[in-house]
DNA sequence: TCACTTTGTCGAACCGGTTCGCGAAGCTAG
DNA sequence: CTAGCTTCGCGAACCGGTTCGACAAAGTGA
């Protein structure tokens, strides 16, 4: 079942086997298709930890969970389909590691212990010390997400200043005045996610230069929490008529607020954010939304980090998506306002 | 960088620096806490895949995925982040292998290669070659799910027929005569997927019994196909005051397709099946249902895993859960009906 | 004091691959 | 016919750990 038992039944050396397989040195026609044969009739694959071992790459990637976060919103989950499928294709595994509280210790198991050939981050923050270990050492990994200064690095990330911006300006155009802004929850704000912060900062500079009243919340990464942060926007002002969510996971919660509340959506309220498509699609009405092309971003992410550790050394490449907002049915004109001219 | 660099520091041989890690053999205070010492120094951790070699563990369980469907669903979701909790628990990290169009080449990867000590499968079919296949090479694996003759198996499952025939009941006791029931995509049914075919039983049985009225469906696993499934559903009979669903994916487009059909949930119609909590309560009316506890079914999947691993030998052992209907908002009388005394 | 166990350490072998250097054939060219 | 070059295969060393057998030193009991 060893590479020595392949070898003495074809006759051969144990390197003979090996370059027959990896195909670096040139084999006779006659032999090759003698070890071949008899590595079909035992069914013979190489060891991975041997091979590993050998040769230094262990062709799995690491896939770094969000250190908060007992569960897992559909984004994240579209993210951990889509890298491992992009990653079969390369032919890498992947390894999920929860960075649970102490993000130390899998640090250590993925890096330390050479599990891994190389990493993919979620979750990043806008100091994020784990981006900047990996960089100090070198070691190719990738990000979805972006810290507060990521000229040189790698990384994968949504625009989520321009995409708040732009959610602003459709409610905007759209005649809205007084414009409520829901967060991911506080406690992931304080701790610096990049989403959260920049979507903010988009959110809260595009209202400025729109001359919109905004109040800005965060939220619970659920429908309950959804449900009462919608409570709180009516509460503060009742006068609100939209609102901005980056929180997918209260999206359900907030409608379910509003239907309480008796705001008809789109009629008396509209809704929009940055949202997986896939979730804008449940909900009804269906959500107008930036579409997170969680697909296409593991795919590419997966794409530089394969790059990044079949081709070391080269200067750090990133990808800034700013998906359109998809119109569906969740916003609508401001009523008792007069509406602008399309 | 290695144990021998270490070894050479601490003035020791590279044997001694194994057992003060490992514990195997004694070693005198005095050394250990010399070779402790280097070891923090230099930041040394032992390589993973040189241990694997050398003991024929990786510490490292498979996680094999459907082997359809190009996007997953809640639930499954729910399922991957508890069993990468859980394992950290023990140790263990999680490999995921997509399991493809052709689910042979990523087992060839996981166990051929030896990648990992055990594997932990979803989305069993009634008839599972993955499952006889590992059954008989008596490798460590646990099944989220059971096959037809799952007597001597290693698995977590739910009762899929128990809980459809409780939703059932629930309605029949509610005074519902004409249901139908949603199930899973037509391609999944007839591959076999086991929670497909038993919900369907215990839905057909349960029904039979009480003298309902039913149609069944299939239906994709979307929002899209779940409202096209409902306008189906009271094309067919518009008659139908109620539906059972084991379709989370669904359960939006459902929704959606009543609200436009004019019935009001559950005035009107009543909703209920087997779905993640998180999801049942997403929704408005919030669903009552059998809450799926995946986090639960994750945790004990790998604790039988491990429990197999570590203990070879041994008869199959396996949980068979039956959470009960958790009452929420969907469910309601049937109108127009005697209603019979709690 | 001596035989016997215990404790602590070392060297060597091993896990299962990969890769390098070497040399034996077989060919070509002078 | 021989020098020089390929082609093909072999043995040995190596990757970085673990584990076994041996043995010296220290401790124990009679």
């Amino acid at each position: 079942m060893n590479i020595g038992e392949i070898a003495k039944r074809a006759g051969v050396s144990r390197s003979t086997v090996s370059y027959a397989l990896s195909g670096k040195r040139s084999v006779s026609e006659e032999t090759r298709r003698k070890i071949q044969q008899v590595i079909d009739e035992l069914g013979y694959r190489p060891n991975a930890s041997a091979r590993a071992l050998a040769n230094g790459r262990t062709s799995t990637i690491g896939l770094v969970f969000p250190p908060a976060g007992n569960h897992y919103t559909g984004m994240q989950l579209d993210f951990i389909g889509s890298v491992v499928e992009a990653a079969a294709v390369h032919d890498y595994d992947v390894l999920l590691s929860p960075s649970g509280v102490d993000s130390d210790r899998s640090f250590q198991r993925l890096l330390g212990e050479r599990r891994v050939d190389g990493a993919i981050l979620m979750e990043i923050r806008l100091e994020d010390d784990r981006v900047d270990r990996l960089a100090e050492l070198d070691f190719p990994a990738v990000a979805i997400g972006r810290t507060a200064h990521p000229e040189n690095g790698w990384w994968v990330s949504l625009d989520h200043t321009a995409l708040a911006a732009a959610c602003v300006h459709h409610l905007a155009d759209l005649g809205h005045r007084r414009v409520a802004f829901v967060n991911r929850p506080e406690q992931l704000l304080r701790a610096g996610y990049e989403s959260a912060h920049r979507g903010l900062d988009g959110f809260t500079k595009a209202a400025a230069e729109r001359g919109l009243t905004v109040r800005t919340y965060c939220c619970g990464d659920d429908a309950a929490s959804g449900q009462a942060c919608l409570e709180r926007v009516l509460h503060d002002d009742p006068t609100t008529t939209a609102l901005v969510t980056l929180n997918e996971a209260a999206l359900g919660g907030l409608y379910r607020g509003l239907a309480k509340a008796g705001r008809h959506v789109p009629r008396d309220f509209s809704v929009t954010g940055v949202v997986a498509s896939r979730w804008a699609e449940t909900v009804t009405p269906q959500l107008t939304a930036a579409d997170v092309p969680a697909e296409e971003m593991g795919r590419r992410a997966v794409g530089l980090l394969v790059e990044r550790i079949e081709h070391p050394a080269g200067p750090g490449r990133h990808h800034l998506l700013t998906p359109p907002i998809s119109l569906r049915a969740s916003t609508g004109p401001a009523t008792g306002t007069s509406f602008p001219a399309a």
